[in-house]
DNA sequence: GCTTGACATTCCAGTTACTGGAAGGTTTAG
DNA sequence: CTAAACCTTCCAGTAACTGGAATGTCAAGC
């Protein structure tokens, strides 16, 4: 099938496609006599596999990790789960790092009147007031 | 004072200074005979509010916009804070993101042997297994 | 006066993961 | 035959810096 085809049933664009085959992320694909390339399911797979995990945070670097975990019949789970868990503490930093921005800006915003008149806390705090 | 001063009174780097300039959020400084950059109380105190804002994770287009409200003495205070619950917005909505990622791959982890044995939950999930 | 180190300057490249667009070749339907 | 809808490559842009190279300046010590 083409490349846009293999895109529709992996869930993302022929560009992106494109892209993770430029970084190595995926094998270069066989090319018709056209020129086009040439998927069958089994690249599909692993592009849906991409895509599972681009959507649960996993930069591309982690994934080719991922992958060739998933390839390597004789892993240990145990080296799946480490790279999971250390993803799950990343979020859980960043998380932490905006709720602490997040609760600051609710104070502030609360503090605000929020009307025509100039006086606003939110400057005042940026500005080093107080 | 020099751009190292600057940068140390504001809490960032000299380098981030320049990149502000070069992208308009900062007027070009003047320069002394020697062609540095010299900066006064005004510009370093302009550079916390910066600093501040983009510690609360403001962009630096919204500082822009932050930082023309901030010297609008005539501004309401409306406009303020509508920008700040836009913001508060945008990071609820990472927020909500990052937990739906973390909650999946917190299941997806605890269910996975974490062992030398090599069938992983984690995996199988990816592969698009069940 | 000279050297040395810590400053400063500019410009270019790299980061992340795409995405848009240009210029062009191919295929398919009508 | 033509027009739409594919495909190809390559270049540029995104956000907000950061590192590094090549070069210039300044202040202190000998």
């Amino acid at each position: 099938m083409n490349i846009g085809e293999a895109a529709a049933r992996a869930g993302m664009g022929a560009k992106t496609i494109r892209y993770y085959e430029s970084v190595g992320l995926i094998a270069a694909a066989p090319r018709g006599g056209n020129g086009y390339r040439d998927y069958g399911m089994a690249e599909v797979q692993t592009l849906r596999f991409i895509h599972r995990a681009r959507s649960l945070g996993f930069s591309v670097a982690d994934i080719a990790g991922l992958l060739a975990l998933y390839r390597d019949k004789k892993r240990a789970s145990h080296d799946v789960k480490s790279m999971a868990e250390r993803h799950i503490a990343e979020i859980e930093r960043k998380i932490a790092e905006l709720r602490t921005m997040q609760e600051t800006l609710l104070d502030l915003a609360h503090r605000c009147h929020g009307d025509a008149r100039p006086d606003c806390p939110i400057l005042a705090d940026f500005a080093g007031e107080g």
